[in-house]
DNA sequence: CTGAAAGCGCTTACAG
DNA sequence: CTGAAAGCGCTTACAG
């Protein structure tokens, strides 16, 4: 604890006879230093441990602006918690300059953009920013290829949340661990249903490295709980296509009692049960958390949900984001893997952001709509 | 997130007619200013909405001291987290020349503690510690009241983490949300049992309010889960104790199928279970994590253990009274109820800390052990 | 009781 | 490319 950090800038200007001015230069990146002159600075800096002051150099100097992109549909269910955790760690951050801009573009989906919002996209990339998060990345390697020139540019530092698309090379990266996720709802569906237990998954797209990991997840746990898995069915995030599933599912596979939906669709898989002569002989195992889940919750068809702290992560990603903003300093762990955590009815309450909240309603205030 | 903090203390000083160096003093409380000027620049504060910047309080000035406690054994199995949440979170406050002092009483016990060990605590509150967490309560109200008498004197904040024991007047305290526990406790049983599944409690002692809560929270739990509650025994935190009630369920009550085991002994009641003839017939949903449970997890006899993370309530109370003792701006929330996590096998290893990871063995070497 | 001044560690125009 | 100087917002001896 002791001894650390006693070395400030004078100390290394002095070592190697310039002024605390050059050696700020140097270590900062900022400005022109003779290149022989900076490497001794930095060998001094290194030698001597140095570590920067965040509060020094964050006490003047203009504000630092990060912005946050949320894409598509689920601004309640899911984009909130994401603006959410960059807003609070804003606030935390609120001493040392640092701001959040946060930005939903509410017509973009399944990755793909008009030109107006890719213009949109860039406008705001150019108005100063020094950060940003989820980034939105475009099946149009076009689109993405101008974003990238503009990030380039401009050097802004990316970092991104929730999924893996490792696309725009993020210096950060606070991914959801769907692997264990998958394995939790195998074992909570073995205690419930015991050895040989028949169920089934709801997936996205099994293709798609994301989700696939969910499902090795839940196949590995099956070696030590075991169950039956009987079919397997994609719903590319879509309403009708999850109730048709959910259908098909109770047609062919009548003695079908347990299901883990590894999807966003959990609303309409429950609703299609619900509507069966027996709903309470399936029990589901879900992913995230919504208002709309919670009544399938407490009448117990949904024995747990599985969410995976968006919140957690925007927070997490805001905050090494603007550290690496003020610092320099490269992560130790770009790749970081948060915890999925187990929601009950029994602490379900405790997951659930009241709305009412005062912080809430100031964060969505200050939600920009990037409407096309 | 924008127009806040744009008040200085300078801003104020104008308004007033004072110097900064007076406001300054007005603010902080140190220093004589006539009461009159005091008030006029508290009114000009709070008109303003005017925060202090953490920054600049913190450039200078001498370092903020705050000391945690932990008594007892089990340093491994849970005083270590509570260190590590304390000793990480002024790893991040570095910045603001905020240092720990991590005091582990190894001999105390049962809210006992000899005349030596007393002194030894005054001593250390004496040493210019300007905090500290979980300071020891004894019964005996004649060394409480010495303590205390120390902690006026020299205007020590205090905060508490994990036990409600709401004695001492601390500012914060960061609580373990037994209840929820003890519900959810009852909620993973009726998943393994189904209805009317014979389950039974073990707890420390019954009457204290902390064990009290997670007992109700269980019984209120099962009017929406139901199951059969056959009988509590009580272990006092006594490995023999929980050793021969163990052996008393198991004899007489033969039919029993799920335990939760509420306190800390949960290895013992494994071990005498595991001696008897059908072990996988009966399911345990136990509390906290400790390498020496992890073997009962895998073998599928614990099925879910509740954890408190005093990691995370030891890492914000930290936090709250630095940045307390920064600000002197009192908590918004000066009680804080801790999620508990629920932790099966699937996630078991993100919860273990590896005792190998460098920042566990830093943190490990600067824990000074008090010894009598 | 109060003010002028120095200082915390760093950055950044402004001159060379 | 480099240095001297001012400034970020606050605190605290040091004089009055």
């Amino acid at each position: 604890m002791d001894g650390i950090n006693k070395a400030s800038i004078y100390t290394i200007a002095q070592r190697v006879g310039v002024s605390a001015a050059t050696v700020s230069r140097a270590l900062s990146g900022q400005g022109r230093v003779r290149p022989e002159t900076r490497q001794r600075i930095l060998a001094a800096a290194e030698e001597l441990n140095y570590r920067p002051s965040r509060l020094a150099r964050r006490l003047s100097g203009p504000e630092i602006t990060i912005v946050v992109f949320y894409a598509g549909m689920h601004l309640e269910e899911f984009g909130l918690d994401i603006f959410r955790g960059a807003y609070d760690a804003c606030q935390e951050l609120a001493d040392y300059h640092v701001r959040v801009r946060m930005c939903y573009l509410p017509n973009m989906m399944n990755f793909r953009a008009k030109e107006c919002e890719v213009e949109q996209i860039i406008r705001i990339l150019e108005s100063g920013v020094r950060g940003a998060i989820n980034l939105p990345i475009f099946s149009d390697e076009a689109q993405n290829a101008r974003i990238q020139q503009v990030v380039q540019e401009r050097g802004i530092a990316l970092a991104q949340t929730v999924h893996s698309r490792d696309k725009g090379n993020p210096i950060f990266s606070y991914q959801s661990d769907v692997y264990t996720a998958g394995a939790i709802a195998a074992e909570l569906l073995w205690n419930i249903l015991g050895d040989g237990g028949k169920v089934s998954i709801f997936t996205t797209q099994k293709d798609l490295p994301f989700y696939a990991a969910g499902i090795r997840g839940f196949r590995d746990a099956m070696q030590r709980y075991p169950l039956d898995l009987l079919v397997i069915y994609e719903n590319y995030d879509d309403r009708q296509i999850a109730y048709h599933a959910t259908d098909a599912l109770l047609r062919n596979y009548p003695d079908v009692r347990g299901i883990f939906v590894g999807s966003a669709n959990s609303k309409t898989v429950c609703q299609r049960i619900a509507e069966s002569p027996h709903p309470e002989e399936i029990s589901l195992i879900t992913s995230d958390l919504y208002p709309e889940l919670v009544p399938y919750i407490e009448r117990r068809m949904v024995r747990a949900t599985i969410i995976q702290a968006q919140y957690t992560q925007a927070f997490e990603a805001f905050r090494a984001l603007a550290n690496y903003l003020i610092t320099h300093i490269p992560a130790e762990q770009p790749v970081r893997m948060v915890r999925p955590q187990i929601v009950l009815h029994s602490n379900v309450e405790q997951f659930l952001t009241p709305m009412s909240d005062k912080r809430v309603a100031a964060c969505l205030a200050a939600i920009e709509r990037i409407e096309t």
